[in-house]
DNA sequence: GGCGTCAAGTTAATCGTTTCACTTATTGTT
DNA sequence: AACAATAAGTGAAACGATTAACTTGACGCC
């Protein structure tokens, strides 16, 4: 590795005079500047980052901290994020909490150690582990929100919405819920903007059963069970994972979708194009997702004192074929 | 932060004590050994990895470069090497260059930059950019092997056997291939492979039509006009990617899997299960693909000198609903 | 001519560890 | 009793960058 002493000694000057060239900070003819930044061609010189790191505290990297990559929902999130951060000069630092609580506690420990500027953290369950009090940088939480940190998230209950007003528009009368997990607020607001938009007096959808499952296409044992009494004209699936798990089962037992039964989902992963057949569901922007956090990030880093935002992303409905209209 | 100093006050001890008992090298006495390792404790003191690594040259990071996570293909991988790394007190920097190789070289410089002990690389192509020779660590390769690194991939040649195997056993005798880019060796394998199975005196079976493809469901036009000559009763898809957007691209044109035409893919994507019908495949080790790539990564760094080593991980034949049986 | 001002550089301290070279006290050997 | 060997610990240099404080020389102004 090319060091400063390196450049200096090749220029004949002093490792201040090229370091003042580099971040262009102290006074440097504009000659023997452009005699330095000859030098540091030639010799391929690159700062070293953790000297720099050393001197000025700060590493330029992020961590990026997610409950699980097979989830198809996150590698996309990771890409962005990835690619935002680099265009801004930072690195990421992956960790995959694999959904358990505890690694993801100590991944804050972890991260801090290694000095990264930032956090992006996507967390695996409403609440925040004692270890992020102390891990001394700022952190913003991606798709799951939790109050008293900046956040970017889509707005689920207009999703919930969406669908439910869909349900109505498409005639159906009789649905299953196979809601997420109620202790992940993201799953909770899909549900209630779902109820919210078919209950009222003028309204005549009723909700069957409503179950709650993982964010997984295995299904439990109670839903898998409900799928076969078929009392439900259409299910609303908290995530396009289950919404496929839902499908599986449904064919398994013989059941066609949309002919027997409709399905929708929730996240317009790339699995919903995939399947037959291809999912309506609620596309979030992802690629803003990860844009919107890489920024407010990167400016809470460089200006700490940032007060608290909120990010909520628009959705929209993407009808495809997995629900059947019953009256016009 | 807690710094060594701090510790060192609390004990009344110098910081080279601390140090000496922190990394068991020095020679200090049991009775301040146990009271540096309570202060140690009481104060939550862990060691600031930049200055370990201004000191010793290691950072106790590895780089992981990925051609594009949006490929299913590589998250689950992503998410075995971080594991693995992190358990080796490893932390993971993660790049996707989106497969350009552009990003890809400048991502060794990147990575180099940053500091990183070693690099895990899935190369976007065959070949090394330049910048890979004035990395200075070292560099294991996985999935997609080059020459003159040290590398870990599966048995694409056997799998491609395989596959030719089952064609045959199922009694199969039109077939045609979606051959991944040829520019990719693990591609190539794959389609000698099943070519070598199929071919010889006694063999009856023909490939009619042997397609380029890239590894993604889009398939090119060329290939959509020549799944609607009906000329073949097995596609033969150069990874899952491609044997999903065959499916699609079939059931578009009214023609269904396995009954009209059977379809085999290759790598056990999670996406294979979830498609309809469930995808005949080759399955990868991917566990043991990201362990050994961190293994001997991990061992590489504690000794350069180690020599170049390949590990050729086995694959199998999971059998599912994609081929239909054509002759008893 | 003396003084202040400014441009263009240099010197050296600093960040938190690790580790080499050193000191001091204790023990063992003859 | 003298001396070596060892145990237990300290002091300070080093890693590569940034930056505050300082030096030097040139210039302008009265």
């Amino acid at each position: 590795m090319t060091t400063l002493k390196d450049v200096a000694r090749a220029v004949g000057v002093s490792v201040a005079t090229v370091s003042y060239v580099l971040t262009g900070r102290g006074s440097v003819s504009k000659e023997t500047s452009v005699r330095v930044m000859a030098a540091v061609k030639k010799l391929g010189y690159r700062p070293n980052r953790t000297a720099q790191a050393m001197r000025t505290g700060f590493t330029q990297s992020i961590g990026l901290l997610l409950p699980d990559l097979t989830n198809p929902f996150f590698p996309q999130l990771a890409q962005k994020i990835e690619n935002a951060a680099r265009q801004r000069d930072f690195s990421v630092l992956l960790v995959d909490c694999q959904s358990n609580s505890d690694t993801e506690a100590e991944a804050f420990n972890l991260l801090k150690q290694q000095g990264v500027d930032g956090i992006i953290w996507c967390p695996a369950s409403d609440s925040a582990p004692d270890s992020i009090h102390s891990v001394g940088c700022p952190v913003v939480i991606i798709d799951r929100p939790i109050s008293g940190f900046d956040s970017v998230y889509s707005d689920y209950y207009k999703g919930g919405r969406l669908l439910g007003e869909y349900a109505l528009s498409m005639g159906h009368t009789e649905v299953g819920l196979l809601s997420g997990p109620s202790h992940i607020e993201g799953a909770r607001k899909r549900r209630q903007g779902f109820i919210d938009a078919v209950t009222g007096s003028d309204k005549t959808l009723n909700i069957v059963w409503d179950l709650e499952v993982p964010f997984s296409t295995e299904l439990t044992e109670e839903s898998l069970l409900r799928l076969t009494k078929k009392d439900v004209s259409l299910i609303v699936a908290a995530d396009d994972l289950i919404a496929v798990g839902a499908i599986s089962a449904l064919n398994e037992i013989g059941l066609h979708v949309p002919e027997d039964v409709s399905v929708t989902g929730f996240d317009n992963i790339p699995w919903s194009t995939v399947v037959t057949p291809k999912l309506t569901t609620i596309n979030q922007a992802i690629s803003a997702m990860g844009g919107e956090a890489v920024d407010i990030l990167a400016e809470k880093i460089s200006e700490p004192s940032m007060p608290i935002r909120t990010v909520l992303l628009d959705v929209e409905l993407v009808e495809r074929h997995s629900v059947k209209r019953l009256k016009a």
